[in-house]
RNA sequence: GGUGGGUUCGUCUAACGGUUAGGACUCAAGAUUUUCAUUCUUGCAAUAGGAGUUCGAUUCUCCUACCCACUACCA
């Protein structure tokens, strides 16, 4: 006997882009699914009409695609994917407008068994009663006690019925809730729940005017029709679970009912609150994966945009209520997915740590090789080339611009500072020297350094390096070396010194490093250009 | 207001009912160092409060407090 498949699905809304929370209940549905040779399916929820942001479904699945998130199934008209035996596809579509004639059926047949019933209110009515109840400190709700005064099928004759249906339009069927029924509710994560019906309201189900399936019914049907196993999801629904229990219930599907997991929410890193797509970036941090130009024109920051690497970021949202219980952190998304148990999921809200994020995204780029790092770099150089301006290091000035086209020098210069930078853009401010040399010097080091006898001391390590036969970073270290200890000198104020005339700043590497990697001749250059412009701090003599 | 969910260092979190309550990030101090970093070592820092069950409670039960979600013809 096989074991029921494994079929989950992620059902966002395109009513804006995804952002960190929305991702992260994307990638626990896939690390599901692919632990346990399943299905990820994504299933795109547009039955609200007025709610439509043009370019929200490009970017969730661009967002996925970024995160290496990809669904087996799902989408199209015309967003692609499909599959699961294509052609004859029992399953689709997966676009729910596309869906759009399925739902009345299934309603009608609530309606034919008693669990649902037309209701005539219109939002109007339903709002002045809203409000009046708000004015007496309690909270109408259309439910077992209410629907017997209100406009509906169970109130009105058959004939008036009947009569309203042909000749209205702004007409819905709603859920008829049982009467103090206890509904026994299971959760993965959190156990066992239950809740009394008569906390519930009917909700709407389907709407006539748009003849369109609300959240509730479209979900359950659709849930069924794709045979989803498990439904792995924002913890936003946990009140609606009951309903949904009674919808499988009521339809008869309860054999092949999913299971129910409820992700506890991301939180605002401070303040109240969830986070929301809302907040932007005001926080100082990105809540979208990819940078979200709205339709107003606004621009929101995202990771991808900012510098993350995509596996560093899946695996910080991974972590973002989930731990393996072992104190790894660090983990591909191929590890992710032999590990990942929603039993350990995390019941409260986690509240995201920029620092540690900064952490993480260093680390990958650590793991990374040289090579990779420099090609990104020269990626990026060749849209936002090196800034020459003068800044609290002084000015720079472009001397040889092949290097910047030198994979293997960009290469070397990467990985002298590799264990500086978080992110490739570091590599900016990192590696400016080694392509341009400086003209101006920074005047703090210049005060700290370059006085006394030093400016000679350079000039003479100059001619030692014109010397230096073999350029490499042995010799030229032993040669230096030997050279400052045996004429006494202080090696500290010397070296720094000579990194103040071939850098312009007290920034970067090991000073030999630097030497061997610009080449003799420029090294030269550079420090006679230094003797030449710097001007020396005399100390004045002790009186 | 009602219903449901939640609560361990500042943050993310670990801990069969028995641990000096552990780790990571941040921060601080020290060591190393030619600068800045890195690296290494050490340190600061938590079971929301109160009852109860128990030989023993972070863990189980109840109450209180606080936080969150939901309470739409939105998802």
């Amino acid at each position: 006997m096989e074991k029921s498949k494994v079929r989950v699905r992620f059902a966002p809304s395109p009513t804006g882009p995804l952002h960190m929370g929305g991702v992260r209940t994307a990638l626990y549905n896939y690390l599901f699914a692919k632990q346990n040779g399943g299905t990820f399916i994504l299933r795109i929820e547009d039955t609200d009409s007025t709610r439509f942001v043009p370019g929200a479904e490009d970017y969730i699945i661009e967002a996925l695609k970024w995160c290496g998130i990809n669904p087996d199934e799902g989408l199209d008209k015309d967003g692609h994917i499909v599959q699961s035996s294509d052609n004859n596809n029992p399953y689709g579509p997966y676009r729910q407008s596309l869906r759009k004639d399925i739902y009345k059926k299934y309603a009608d047949k609530l309606i034919e068994n008693g669990h649902a019933y037309y209701a005539f209110d219109s939002s109007e009515d339903l709002n002045r009663r809203r409000e009046e109840a708000e004015a007496h400190k309690y909270t109408f709700t259309y439910n077992y006690i209410t629907r017997k005064e209100l406009n509906n099928s169970l109130t009105l004759s058959p004939d008036k019925t009947k009569e309203l249906l042909e000749t209205t339009t702004n007409w819905t069927i709603r859920f008829k809730n049982p009467e103090d029924k206890m509904i026994k509710m299971h959760d993965i994560i959190r156990g066992d729940i239950e809740m009394n019906s008569n906390t519930l309201d009917d909700k709407v189900l389907w709407k006539r005017n748009d003849e369109l399936p609300t959240y509730h019914l479209a979900n359950i049907v659709d849930d069924h029709l794709m045979k989803i196993s498990h439904v792995i999801r924002g913890e936003e629904w946990l009140p609606s679970l009951p309903l949904h229990y009674m919808l499988y219930d009521a339809f008869g599907w309860t054999d092949s009912q999913p299971e129910f997991a409820h992700l506890s929410l991301l939180l605002k890193p401070t303040g109240k609150g969830k986070l929301s797509k809302r907040d932007g970036d005001k926080m100082g941090f990105p809540i979208f994966p990819l940078e979200w130009k709205a339709p107003t024109g606004e621009i929101s920051h995202g990771y991808r945009e900012d510098g993350y690497f995509p596996e560093a970021f899946v695996n910080i949202i991974a972590l973002l209520g989930w731990n393996p219980g072992t104190e790894q952190e660090i983990f591909s998304l191929k590890e992710l997915i032999d590990v990942f148990s929603l039993e350990r999921v995390v019941k409260a809200g986690a509240r995201f740590n920029p620092e540690k994020a900064h952490w993480f995204n260093q680390e990958y780029l650590r793991m990374k090789d040289d090579k990779t790092l420099a090609k990104e770099f020269m990626e990026m150089l060749k849209v936002k080339p090196f800034d020459n301006s003068t800044n609290e290091d002084g000015a720079k000035d472009l001397i040889n611009n092949s290097r910047i086209n030198d994979l293997e020098y960009i290469t070397k210069a990467i990985s002298l500072n590799k264990d500086r930078a978080t992110f490739v853009k570091d590599f900016y401010n990192l590696t400016d020297f080694f392509f341009y040399a400086p003209i101006e010097y920074s005047a703090k080091t210049v005060k700290k350094f370059w006085k006394n006898e030093i400016p000679s001391h350079i000039e003479e390590i100059k001619d030692v390096i014109k010397n230096i036969e073999t350029f490499d970073v042995e010799t030229v270290s032993k040669t230096i070396h030997d050279y400052i200890e045996t004429h006494e000198w202080p090696f500290g104020k010397v070296m720094n010194s000579l990194r103040l005339a071939l850098v312009g700043a007290s920034k970067g590497p090991d000073m030999v490093e630097i030497l061997v990697l610009l080449g003799k001749d420029e090294s030269i250059m550079r420090i006679e250009r230094a003797l030449a412009n710097i001007k020396p701090r005399q100390t004045l003599p002790q009186s």
